[in-house]
DNA sequence: GTCAAGTCTTGACATGTGTCCAGGCGGGGC
DNA sequence: GCCCCGCCTGGACACATGTCAAGACTTGAC
């Protein structure tokens, strides 16, 4: 919208063509920095989405968020979809990890639990915007095949992540587990997009509702 | 710049106009005609929405499905925001009433349950459209703000609807509901969401999957 | 029949979007 | 020196979309 660029400075990168060739390669990356030039678009073209969402965001927009011109990205991603299904990788990467400090730390059940209801909460307010930009990727999946392959992926990455952490809480409390685990991501994750949405609308409450339902819920995963 | 600088009152006759008097309604129903054809443009509106989703469908899309001319829109709602407004309240008076036939007919705890489980099932398979097209409209609800105030109406509204099946479950039951009405509501449509999910991508499996877990989830909410 | 209000259609305009094209800058090999 | 080639820019095209304008058809009251 509003032409809020900073300072315009002039960068380099395009890599197009050579496709013709090899083709397995989408698009071939000519030396490494052109890597780092696509990582570096996948993370503002991140930040765009998750301020606008997944389909009011134009490439413009994508942009002009950068420091580049809107044709650029045109030279590093062959598409807008690739840009897309590109940035939804290197989403997944950053945020999949996110438990594992705390499933390595953690000596006793109530300390993962608290560890763990506490980085849910830190994590609703801090990356709301990359959550509910998550939500809406995954929702469009529902509507467009093109994502649903990463979609489904991603998806099942998190619910391993999910499942690390019940799995040593279970081991810490000595109890089974009474669910299996695409029931138990669905349920927290039920939790977490309910939470992220009343916080979005600016209930304060949102992150103390996460937080009870998240120390209420775990315990009852488990059995005797 | 444009041509609608300043002032330019709109001349329209028809339904637009009379915000000056009365106000609380912001489109004057001439005749009932009129509320008919709403509701029949809301009507094909959601089919059109259902398929292509919130964003990717244009008012000529809706029209084109539709047995009128792109304008007809224009004509009965203001906006393309009233219009999409207008089909989210039809769609909720639809939709949440699904299970009061089945919350006032049975008898047993074991009969209700079954019959909220298969009831799922069915609307899972039978209004996959509708259902997707809900979760897109909650999930933008998190970036547009004009589309929160009926999401929120309508998610409580569902909240309710569960709410009502689990305690009567409860009372066939006999046995305390352990879990307050926010938290059963988001694990419930955390796992139908899910469920929906994998139906949509074709998984055969995705209607026993939501059977299994809803008999399994819902004997989990009771006390002793 | 006449007329006016209601209803619907055809056509157009301004804007935004994805994509393509022609060219400019700068460095490295000859 | 020079030329080639990887990087990046600005402008342009083709199309879609929301909105608007003006006219045509319908209907009912007089």
């Amino acid at each position: 919208m509003s032409r809020l660029d900073s300072g315009q400075i002039r960068t380099r990168g395009w890599l197009r063509l050579p496709v013709m060739k090899g083709n397995s390669a989408p698009t071939r990356a000519r030396g490494e920095r052109s890597l780092e030039r696509r990582d570096q678009l996948a993370q503002s073209a991140l930040l765009t989405l998750g301020e606008l969402g997944y389909a009011r965001t134009s490439l413009r927009d994508i942009a002009a968020n950068s420091e580049f011109s809107h044709e650029v990205v045109h030279y590093y991603f062959t598409d807008k979809t690739e840009l897309i299904t590109y940035c939804v990788r290197y989403y997944k990467a950053q945020c999949v990890t996110r438990y594992d400090d705390l499933v390595a730390e953690s000596t006793t059940a109530t300390e993962i639990l608290a560890r763990f209801a506490d980085k849910l909460v830190e994590t609703l307010v801090a990356d709301s915007s990359m959550h509910r930009l998550w939500y809406d990727l995954r929702t469009q999946a529902m509507f467009e095949d093109v994502l649903r392959p990463d979609v489904l992926m991603i998806d099942a990455t998190l619910e391993d992540m999910i499942w690390r952490v019940l799995t040593r809480y279970a081991a810490l409390a000595a109890r089974p587990l009474t669910v299996d685990s695409a029931t138990a991501y669905a349920m927290v994750d039920g939790v977490f997009e309910r939470a992220l949405l009343r916080h979005l609308t600016g209930d304060p409450d949102a992150a103390e509702f996460l937080r009870d339902r998240a120390l209420t819920l775990l315990p009852r995963l488990l059995g005797d």
